[in-house]
DNA sequence: ACTAAACTTTAGGCGCACCTAAATTTTAGT
DNA sequence: ACTAAAATTTAGGTGCGCCTAAAGTTTAGT
């Protein structure tokens, strides 16, 4: 069996794999929050057990069985987050920090379970997709809702799901996967954005963001009609 | 926070000390599947943090500090049993192993979730009692099934929750909490009983089982009318 | 009371996953 | 091309929870 560690290494590979394709040894120690030393340590292991790919100095890349398992993981861990929402109403910015710990203990019979329950799942309440049993994940085409321009219209695909206070604050503005928002205006300078959420007709209820908040949102255009 | 080791160490005390009021090193060590000598180890930790109170070579007993977690983790324990049992349809025989793991990382919060859902039950699916969140948990008065003589009428109260193959033995005979037998009759030199389910009316569908299985049961004595 | 068996503890080690400090390699600026 | 800064790896060490082997203590039989 992989240790907690290892399955969180993984899952952290690929995750950074999305936008860097070789994952360099600081950004992983970042976003686990270890020493490089360290993460250069578990590289090594990793290496050896041909779950990652390796050039010294140069960073990793997940293999084909490295990526199975960041997969399978990774499906536990939505799988649970929704589940915790639905079936136990705990609130979609709690959701994570308990599946980080419980994705590592799920057994295959009560992942099938879960899965079953919630009707077969294809996104977590974060709007992420949920890959299959088999290890296959939807591809989607996606922006950062900081890179619409004045006018846009988009749909909001998916919002980052480790930042508690990015979650909640989220919430309160109402900003959900599936929400359709128009963008309103955007100021020079800062590039504060002013959003409507769609069904509203007037400036009544508009309101303003910034680029980090901005930036923490996939969105998915739609035409102009 | 207490490591699963130890949580585990103080949830065997306190099982042990219900047998042996002072529990013996090799005792623990069978029970928790490891070397004489790791439980040693555990031990001194364990008497260093004032969980259990020790004396060398003569054994351990838990403090009121050490008990009050022993509760707690059993307490996760039975939730978690029952919950898998009634909300994810997990059979009997085996919701023991998954809680074994669960019981570790659930928080506070699922844990008061779980047990409102539940509404707030006292007994885990195998009789066990559920203690309270406070620590307190309901003494019985109890009879092991191979205690009993000819006649006797009883209620099953509890079966040993930990061995898989013995639990699906019992669910076939129907054996679960909260079942009336009488004990029909004892052979002599095996101590073989032959048990009836109380609404059967004759000897159609009376059975025998051995010291073995009688043991893991534990059941109440009705008055006889 | 003595002794042998049974039990328990101590001593010494191991693998895991982390750390800090020092050495090495890459990179980016001049 | 050279050098200083940044990134990475190596070296050496820690705590945890386990192991085996050896030494010490308790126990039960004679
Ligand atoms: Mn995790
Ligand atoms: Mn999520
Ligand atoms: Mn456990
Ligand atoms: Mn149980």
């Amino acid at each position: 069996m992989n240790s907690q560690a290892v399955e969180d290494y993984l899952k952290a590979i690929y995750k950074l794999q999305s936008s860097q394709s070789m994952v360099v040894t600081s950004a992983l120690a970042d976003h686990l929050k270890v020493n490089p030393a360290s993460a250069t340590g578990m590289i090594k292991k990793l290496a050896d057990s041909n779950l990652v790919s390796y050039e010294r100095y140069q960073g990793v890349k997940l293999t084909p069985p490295g990526e199975k398992i960041a997969l399978e993981v990774i499906r536990h861990h939505r799988l649970i987050e929704l589940y915790l929402a639905e079936a136990l109403n705990v609130p979609w910015d709690q959701v994570h920090d308990e599946a980080e710990k419980w994705e590592h203990i799920l057994s295959e019979d009560l992942e099938d379970r879960i899965d079953k329950i919630l009707g077969y799942p294809t996104t977590d309440p974060h709007g992420a997709p949920i890959p299959s049993r088999d290890g296959n994940i939807e591809q989607r085409n996606t922006n950062l809702l900081s890179e619409l321009t004045q006018g846009d219209n988009a749909i909001i695909v998916e919002v980052s799901d480790d930042d508690t206070d990015m979650l909640r604050y989220l919430g309160k503005l109402e900003l959900y996967p599936q929400t359709n928002i128009q963008i309103i205006s955007i100021s020079p300078f800062d590039q504060l954005i002013t959003i409507r959420i769609i069904p509203n007709k007037d400036s009544n209820n508009d309101f303003v963001i910034g680029q980090k908040v901005a930036s923490s949102i996939l969105v998915s255009k739609l035409e102009e009609d």
